[in-house]
DNA sequence: GTTATAGGGTTGTAGGACAAATTTGCTTGT
DNA sequence: ACAAGCAAATTTGTCCTACAACCCTATAAC
């Protein structure tokens, strides 16, 4: 257990490390469902920590649901169904497959998200939409800024359909994608590619100044299919955008 | 304040109370983001208790994203979008309101990963699922058991994507779902409708087996709106099922 | 005016102590 | 011998103190 603590940055806190290595035991399944984790005792001892240390970090763990202390019996390992948070592991995004398959579920969120948007969409939505647009526009071309304002475009759109829960998804999904993209630096081999990446964002506002859902979701989802292919993610293409015939009318 | 902490039952540990006044201290505005929180000293002094209580309930926001604590100088509220985990608040679905929005966001969710199922699943993807529904059918009409088959039929269907993310948010909202359901008891007035329910889901099961995505992508939405219905939750039918000519061919 | 330094304040970690609750095993009575 | 109940050990929950590491600011020195 002791070599797994070097694997994270020393400069993290401490207790959260302590629970990143509690909570890859439980992910990788040495530690089961309904198990008991070892004592606080144990555990600070065999990490040569404060039992103050070892408490946060299990504190973290509860607030995630998973695991159980009951007082006098000991920390038990919830059954998976039984999580009550969603955090996704960092490093599951530092490969192409990972990123693929976000971008596969923004993909069918924010399409959806952007024909439901077109339905629903008050006026005050169009404007704060557009403004952010104009933003993208008017920034240094994709400089910190600009990125910002295509952040603010997006959730936007899902702001206005009204369902603070497709809100918050959006822009839960939307953070994972820049957070991998700042880490990984795609961002300075696409500089000449804003005018096409700003022209995909105007086909989305026209759909939704035209309140026309389907040609809302369609152009939402090739625009996230294309930027994932900007920066090297490959969608399988299976999205049923083949039937934009109807869209037209 | 401290008249918001006799809001929570008292059995619950008091470091999970102290993180939700102050989660709904920040979320209810009154701390924006930016702003630094109190001393740890000074909470626990107002609240008459122990540092080390309040050390634990902030990981908890920490873990969450939600603060930024930085030795020597405090801890912070952090920007919405810093945020790296979803936890729905649990008083949020107690409404209709609120159930009506994360129904609308499961048929979305939910009716796109059918029609991914139907392209991807394998053929024990298929086992998986046929033998869920078998569970609902052998057992006790609306048991416990028969909930839970219910729910292993539609994580089946988001695994057979083969989209791991998918899979997990779809886990996360049916989760969320049937907490609330066995939190306002609502399955004990419509016992009669299992062979609805059940149907519904052959339906289902059936374009998946035919590999029709546009097929079980309807039949998904059809399912949850009218499993939505029959629990009080009506959406807004603007999914766009008026194509289901099409799934009927 | 600018830089260096010292001080107070705040979080991070350590360690000890006791309370509350649970589990386990033993004792005792039948 | 068996069962019920009691007592002890174990474990988490809370409190306390102390100090280290760090940040910020105000003061002092150049």
């Amino acid at each position: 257990m002791k070599q797994l603590s070097q694997k994270l940055a020393p400069t993290q806190p401490l207790p959260s490390r302590v629970a990143s290595i509690l909570s890859q035991e439980i992910s990788s399944g040495r530690l089961k469902p309904g198990d008991r984790l070892p004592t606080e005792h144990q555990i600070a001892e065999s990490l040569g920590i404060s039992r103050n240390v070892v408490r946060e970090a299990i504190a973290q763990l509860r607030a995630d649901g998973l695991v159980r202390a009951r007082q006098g019996a000991g920390a038990f390992v919830m059954e998976p169904e039984e999580r009550l948070a969603i955090r996704l592991d960092p490093t599951d995004l530092e490969n192409i497959a990972g990123m693929e398959g976000l971008f596969e579920l923004r993909a069918l969120l924010e399409g959806e998200a952007a024909r439901l948007a077109a339905m629903r969409r008050t006026d005050e939505d169009l404007a704060e939409i557009s403004a952010a647009l104009e933003d993208m526009r008017g920034d240094e071309k994709w400089s910190e800024g600009s990125i910002e304002a295509d952040l603010v475009f997006h959730r936007a759109i899902a702001k206005a359909t009204g369902n603070s829960y497709i809100h918050t998804f959006v822009c839960f999904i939307c953070d994972q994608i820049r957070r991998s993209i700042h880490m990984a630096r795609y961002a300075n081999q696409i500089e000449q590619l804003v005018e096409v990446n700003v022209g995909e964002h105007v086909v989305i506002l026209d759909a939704l100044k035209a309140g026309d859902p389907e040609a809302a979701r369609i152009a939402m989802v090739h625009h996230i299919t294309e930027a994932g292919r900007r920066i090297g993610v490959i969608l399988r293409n299976e999205q049923n955008t083949s039937q934009q015939g109807i869209a037209a009318s």
